[in-house]
DNA sequence: TAGATTGTTAATCGATTAACAATC
DNA sequence: TAGATTGTTAATCGATTAACAATC
């Protein structure tokens, strides 16, 4: 698929893999790779991994590869990771707090400057050193805090009038985690969806898939 | 990419989308559908929603369309969720809890018949009515019971050999929220990674790379 | 009947793979 | 120098789109 940014939706995708696999490398002590050795551990090809890399520049040697830490932050500053960005994250329950305490927003400059719900349970408190306030102070929190980037983790009845809300309030990116398809087709918004359910239900897919032609072998 | 499955996985991963789109048309009263209005709600191409589903078979009616209900179960069908599902549960700490409280499992016919962990805080409690064992437990169960998917989320220093045991032990399909990638090529089992990390970066990709357009347009 | 829309075949487009000259 | 491996160009392959006959 075209982005117009010189770089296909696949290759994209593929990026935050090879910077996993390098960080895996270097914390194993290996300090040089070649494009063969990053596709042997990902199942790609050696080609694939070039061109992906060539769409941004050239990161490699002649006869002797990439150096593990220096494709590394490459990969991160192509990616953006290398700068810092003000997260916040709506909708503080089970997901929310699962992700503030487990993910590494820290460690990759995700800086989250606020949570918001509608449970007073949380509300006033911090998770994770992030202070959560009532959802009703959102718009007037994000007319004075750049907000890069937003984490949307309320329960799916409040999924599209937040993210609208959000939208309208100048929030360029939002992370949704809430198994809704937003329609914000209108706003100048980044959306990116992860539905859990559409990932459980591949699998199953090759579950089943795999099931039957195991039968096949038997019949 | 080649599946061997007699569809690409391109194809499989829309069908949980037009499964949900039919869904939300379902919620609303809508009984009736054409391969155009599939795609004008999901951004795609008519073209591309009938060549998907003619990997499976004739599900509309030339001049009317496809009825909302019936393709719903089709789709179903094709996945596999129409059938019933042993799951287990292991790593029941945040994320685990997050995913059995507010999953929908149960609507899918995914039964979660157990969880397992080492922190005696939930061993022996039921988290949404699934029971939580000890993982010392893990492989007797394995032998006593049915499991047809694992979803895994253990802290990522137990990722590997989590799932090196589940494998070992016959589990036929891991589900893999842990942000490690798995090295089970050696075995017979099925592995779908939910990345949480891959979709946020790919998303601060997309971030930078308009705001830098952005930049240009106003140069 | 006229209009709509499927399922399917053909055309196009893009992504992946292969090959190789450059060079470390 | 000989061997290895990149970056890049060309070839292949697959996925998407377009077109249209069939038919509800």
């Amino acid at each position: 698929m075209k982005t117009g940014l010189g770089a296909s939706t696949n290759t994209i995708g593929r990026l935050p893999k090879y910077l996993r696999c390098l960080q895996e490398l270097e914390d194993q002590g290996i300090s040089r790779v070649s494009s063969t050795g990053i596709a042997e551990r990902l199942s790609l090809t050696p080609s694939q991994i070039r061109q992906d890399l060539a769409q941004f520049g050239s990161f490699g040697a002649q006869g002797y590869g990439y150096d593990v830490k220096l494709l590394a932050n490459c990969i991160r500053e192509i990616l953006g990771i290398n700068k810092s960005h003000n997260v916040i994250i709506v909708g503080v329950g089970s997901i929310g707090r699962a992700l503030l305490t487990h993910l590494e927003f820290q460690g990759n400059n995700y800086h989250v400057v606020a949570g918001f719900d509608t449970d007073y349970g949380v509300i006033g408190k911090t998770v994770n050193d992030t202070p959560v306030y009532h959802v009703d102070e959102l718009i007037d929190f994000l007319g004075e805090v750049d907000v890069d980037l937003c984490v949307l983790a309320v329960p799916k009845e409040h999924a599209k009038h937040t993210a609208l809300s959000l939208a309208k309030n100048g929030v360029p990116a939002i992370w949704n985690l809430t198994n809704v398809d937003l329609e914000l087709g209108n706003y100048d918004v980044l959306v990116e969806n992860m539905h859990f359910l559409d990932s459980l239900f591949s699998l199953t897919f090759y579950l089943e898939a795999t099931s039957k032609t195991k039968e096949k072998a038997f019949a």
